[in-house]
DNA sequence: CACGTCTTCAATTGATTGCTTGACGAGCAT
DNA sequence: ATGCTCGTCAAGCAATCAATTGAAGACGTG
């Protein structure tokens, strides 16, 4: 006991779960994950990749312990095994964009100009929530809003938005969330919204942000069988999902 | 914008810091920092590397920033580059122990047989503390403790603690820390004292967590030049550093 | 049962990684 | 300057990794 071997295999083996989020592929589908379970082919789509390939890249992520499978008939869904799988993820993104200067360029290159988008942050949607001043829309996939979504946001996915404008009542501030700070789908409603005529602003993340620190959210889950993974369950569900 | 290449390298670049991470060595030299700044050959001495290779990694955790260098004359001292570093590290560790049962088998290999080793947590350390009624030894080596301790702490080395055992006031209980939760000489510090006839016990985790709860620590700086890095402040500086 | 779909496995290839060895360079001491 | 120490750099090699392709398992459907 006490020996160089042992000690390097313990840390090897806590290294493990580092080198698993250690690829961008995989950084992706974790990010993905974690809005809401996924089977293999939407992963793969939704990252660019083969099936084989993601599935591979799921094995892995699965050995390191950061996702669970559920098999449903012939496919397997994936999700985040834990809340603290999220705040792993979290924190290396904190750390990266703290502490690496190329994110920035890299960021602004995917995302394009932000100059002239709103944004707005977590406490600031609180506050204007409680006030009932804003309208608020998840513009993230529908399946994904369904797993989960700030209480009192209506679901109009960003494929959507431009033939449902209409929906969008009037007259109101309107704030948009999706994925994450580095989703463009928020970014993208935002210019169609202020072009529409709309006072619009952004979230400053997005959905998994919110649930980390136990905004008002709601599961979808029916009221009577409070057996949902997030832990608040607050607002009308299902309000907006489908008009 | 908004194109697959794009997206690709924002989370490579994202990853970058994972996979920093991702290697055993990097891992214990990480771990190892969070202690103290420390230059390159007592980190290459203590993860059992070669200097030539030990500086390679320092230079891979340099460019993903996670560490920082500063010269002194001939010598490089390395540390952390700020809290969030610790922070994730932290993650990494947590989801490891949590999610890989590997962990459990890997640190018992190591760390030999702890029954009958008692601990006490960080909140039971917190009250036993206020109420003055333990003994804290900080066993880790001397230039850690001068580096940062708990405040009110002894230090005395695992190495010299044999011979100034007589040191240790007897008739209180005793507690000991280290470096954190895998290391060997709070362990080792317990047992010496338990066969010299203490009441002895090893706090849970190390000097880090202590650290990052904002705890009493005291950081050595003197104390009209408060300049150091530690948030706190709090008790006599140096007491027992060299008796 | 045979068929199609979704997923995983296996073999392969090119690129990357971790460590070694040996040389180079920067800063202090004599 | 001439050493000396400490750290970094560069080349080389075995091992590992990411992606491709093609085949093999599962499971539901006709």
């Amino acid at each position: 006991m006490g020996d160089r071997a042992a000690k390097d295999a313990l840390y090897d083996g806590l290294a493990t779960v580092a080198k698993a989020l250690g690829n961008g592929r995989r950084a992706e589908i974790v990010d993905l994950l974690a809005q809401a379970e996924r089977p293999v082919d939407e992963i793969a789509a939704e990252i660019g990749q083969s099936v084989a390939n993601t599935s591979q890249h799921l094995q892995q992520l699965l050995r390191a312990g950061l996702v669970t499978a559920r098999r449903e008939g012939t496919r397997s869904h994936y999700s985040l095994a834990g809340d603290r799988v999220q705040q792993l993820w979290a924190a290396v993104r904190d750390v990266a964009t703290e502490q690496l200067a190329e994110i920035d360029r890299l960021a602004a290159a995917y995302l394009g100009d932000r100059t002239g988008l709103r944004t707005i942050t977590r406490e600031e949607l609180h506050e204007s929530v409680r006030h009932g001043e804003v309208v608020l829309l998840d513009v993230r996939p529908e399946p994904e809003f369904r797993a989960g979504h700030i209480a009192g946001a209506l679901s109009v996915p960003i494929d959507e938005l431009r033939r449902r404008l209409s929906e969008v009542p009037a007259g109101n501030h309107v704030v948009a969330y999706c994925r994450g700070r580095y989703c463009v789908y928020a970014d993208d409603a935002v210019r169609m919204l202020t072009a529409a005529g709309y006072e619009a602003a952004r979230l400053e993340d997005g959905f998994p942000e919110w649930a980390a620190t136990a905004g008002a959210i709601d599961d979808g889950t029916p009221r009577d069988a409070p057996s949902g993974t997030r832990s608040v369950l607050v607002g009308s569900p299902d309000r907006g999902s489908r008009p």
